[in-house]
DNA sequence: ACATGAAAAGTTGTCAACAATATTGATCTA
DNA sequence: TAGATCAATATTGTTGACAACTTTTCATGT
């Protein structure tokens, strides 16, 4: 993505935020690609709400860099809509209207089922394993109710289908729109929160093992769909100028 | 993409520059979006070559902006693979690899038959119009000969398909993906330039408009098959250790 | 108490100067 | 002449200061 030589992090804060909240120890060089990791692993974590404020001073704290570092990481992931640009406001966890939401959904249900069928018809078997062996990380979440490792995992399935066509270019597409996915679930998620039912993941594993595309296809396309549906897009969220319906002043 | 209020460009250089050829007038906010769009737009019509150097004094010139607009746009475009970035090097266009294009045609034709497909089963009809109106002005580029547009035109009609879709999310990838693919084509396109063969756009639309999915899905995949073979990845281009090989000193 | 509006504080946007690196070109040597 | 060395030049990377804007605070008047 963006390449760099030498440098050195200035200073190291010990303090933990709701993005460093794990505390790990930072990379030697921290760039742009480390802090859009980052803010992607933490909305796909539901850490990071929707329009919550990302303060510039905070992110250079936070990642111990300057102001350009985090400005450029916030242009990027506005570029991915996962993050909302407003002008001499600043940056904030993007929040989808019903609209998007809808697009989002429903492109994943026109190229996920491809990918889906792609990787059952011709997959290298250690990207197989992978899969299995994820699928019994979610299986060991669920069994010891862990919600946020579960929220994580679901859709971090998703992206490792991609990847199991061992295509990075769709991996990244996959993965732009479940982190953005992962937004929607958050705002509109309803309370039986259904985000990944439960054998499905697994049944659609099977479907690939046995490279049964069309099945395969129509599994994901069915999956996706069950998780839409589950979710509440009915009524767009009013708007300013809708005040006087609101209030019934018309 | 990135809002902003208010703001005047400051001077207006009147030399055209290889990405400025056209010489438009500069609209009153020059944003980075533009810049980005008219470095696709170039890069499309194979005005700007793979490798070529774009510097940072050159493109401030030309659209008469800060050099920290110019430094956002190169950002945008390297993730998104149109330019890659050189620690301090400078900014240049991609010139993708034979494994990159292979990458890139492989994507294409997982996604873009799942996205035709769907738009055969339901397309709005001021879309078909389009698409029709699309045709008409390719064949009338190929009737007078007029390559470049010809070049142009064949790219665009994938994004307009996408476009067809009504989601702007398919839209954008498949764009990016065209972007990518016109500089492939420009560096492993084979003598018999038949970048988009004949006929083929024609089919694919006759085939939407009968509302026959499984016919769009085949003959986008073929099509893009066609288009692939017709490059010459054969050969992956040496790198420096591969010196000794080269020169038979094995 | 409430609303209004002005000042203050805080945040973001922009720019210009400087530092670091790469490129060019001249000079010298074999 | 070819190659190497080093200074001069040009380009990119980074920083800090300042300008523009927003939000908050607080005083004032009704």
């Amino acid at each position: 993505m963006v390449k760099r030589k030498r440098g050195f992090r200035k200073s190291v804060p010990t303090d933990s935020t709701s993005i460093e909240t794990a505390n790990k120890a930072l990379p030697d060089r921290v760039d742009e690609a480390y802090i859009v990791e980052r803010i992607y692993s933490a909305v796909m974590e539901h850490r990071l709400p929707p329009a919550q404020k990302l303060s510039e001073l905070k992110l250079c704290e936070a990642f111990g860099v300057g102001r350009m570092r985090v400005r450029r990481a916030l242009l990027l992931l506005s570029d991915q809509g996962i993050v909302e640009l407003e002008a001499n406001r600043g940056a904030f966890v993007a929040s989808p209207s019903p609209k998007e939401a809808n697009e989002v959904f429903d492109a994943r249900m026109v190229l996920e089922p491809a990918i889906a069928r792609r990787v059952a018809i011709e997959t290298p078997p250690e990207y197989l394993a992978m899969l299995r062996q994820h699928i019994s990380l979610e299986d060991e979440a669920r069994e010891y109710s862990r919600g946020a490792d579960l929220i994580r995992l679901s859709g971090e399935f998703h992206v490792k289908v991609a990847l199991a066509s061992g295509n990075l270019i769709l991996r990244r597409v996959i993965r732009e729109l479940v982190t953005r996915s992962s937004l929607i679930v958050g705002l509109f998620g309803a309370s039986n929160h259904m985000d990944c039912p439960d054998g499905e993941h697994s049944d659609l594993l099977g479907a690939i093992e046995r490279g049964d595309a069309d099945t395969t296809a129509s599994l994901m396309f069915e999956h996706l769909r069950k998780i839409k549906d589950g979710l509440d897009l009915a009524p767009p969220r009013p708007k300013e100028g809708d005040l006087k319906d609101i209030l019934g002043l018309r």
